[in-house]
DNA sequence: CGTGCCGTTGACAGGCGTCAAGTACAGTGG
DNA sequence: CCACTGTACTTGACGCCTGTCAACGGCACG
């Protein structure tokens, strides 16, 4: 029997029939439930779980000694994160809204790992991608990639609501909170994305947006 | 008996006694040689194999349609590189000077991955530390951030030969070649470094490099 | 209806990219 | 041995993009 896994692009893995029971193990265990903001693990803390969002939305982030915050990926339902092997955390996960997670402890064996291999992989393939996005666009390009993989984590969806604030926004694609919201503007100027509200996002023109990401 | 991988920042990170056959695997295949940017793998090509550097060292990179290119790492004596489990490659893989390469072959079961394990994860773990380096970073940040890791992994060395070209450099770090020569000569007159030609770098204050990268 | 948070818009300055010229050095051929 | 050439790197001038600082608007909540 195969299984899959969800991983942060939304993109199924398969996982050969060795099989792992990280799927079945994770069902056993019961949600954790945050508040908006609450942190689900702390830079610096012991490590050794696996999460699994059930609902709401995760941001995972670090901060700069000065302050200055980068956040590292943004997870949703049924993308797993945590996943590392060192014995403390260098990030911090936050739960963006009511959030729940369900977790399974990494031993340090190789047997729990087998199950989430597939989620790694895709989490070091997602850095990948943001490398490109933070390293060689320009602003608008950012945020109309950013638009992009938000639409195609909603099930390509062309009308969605951004579960976080700019500044997470911001923080996610190296910018202020000010050029993202210009960068928003000009888009909606050019006729690619209508906005409604603050948080609401429709998509005109999705293979302009897509152009915009090079 | 444990076994231990190198990885690209080289840490060495400790796998379980369940154990993995790829050391041994890789050992016994023959070394292949390259030339300077000559590719090991390309964008678009089918994937399947995971390498690690014998000698000589590896950029990997991904270009934009509109020519921009972003190194995503570099990998030298020890790394294993190409690991994914797509069917095809999304980065270039080139070598850097004369270099040298073993393969295996990664079948579609998870057992060859195995002892690939602590390799992505400690990949994916320079990918999140590079994303806040470029994200969040100015240019003489970046800079000093990049000849710390260099040091590091030349051995903790403070005298040290670059291997790649400035271009290489400005394209790891999402700068010019102007920029990044700037912010040497920078470092140069604050005298925390020294340059010793084009590739030689002399690291006279550690500690102000590292407050640098904060 | 006030208050506070979030987001937008504007003015301005500075950092970095772009374009261009100049320097250092290795390799080549006479 | 030396001139020639090409590549890599540095330095300078200038402009634009984006960060910073500030004011304003919309909306939820008390």
């Amino acid at each position: 029997m195969h299984t899959s896994v969800m991983t942060s692009s939304g993109r199924r893995l398969i996982v050969a029939p060795t099989g792992p029971r990280t799927q079945g193990e994770v069902e056993a265990r019961p949600t954790s439930s945050f508040v908006d903001g609450e942190s689900i693990y702390h830079s610096g803390e012991r490590a050794g779980r696996a999460y699994r969002v059930e609902f709401g939305a995760v941001r995972v982030y670090r901060v700069l000694a000065n302050g200055r915050r980068q956040i590292l990926a943004f997870h949703f339902g049924g993308n797993w994160f945590g996943l590392q092997n060192e014995d403390r955390h260098r990030s911090t996960a936050e739960a963006i809204g009511i959030t729940g997670v369900k977790s399974i402890t990494l031993t340090e064996d190789l047997h729990t790992w087998q199950g989430l291999l597939p989620a790694v992989l895709e989490s070091f393939l997602s850095a990948q991608e943001h490398q490109l996005v933070i390293g060689r666009q320009s602003a608008v390009e950012r945020v109309a990639a950013f638009l992009v993989e938000m639409s195609d984590r909603s099930g390509h969806s062309h009308r969605f609501e951004l579960f976080m604030p700019r500044v997470d926004v911001a923080d996610y694609l190296g910018l202020t909170i000010e050029t993202v919201s210009r960068s928003l503007t000009k888009l909606k100027n050019k006729g690619v994305i209508r906005l409604h509200g603050a948080r609401g996002i429709e998509i005109v023109d999705y293979r302009a947006l897509q152009n915009l990401c090079l």
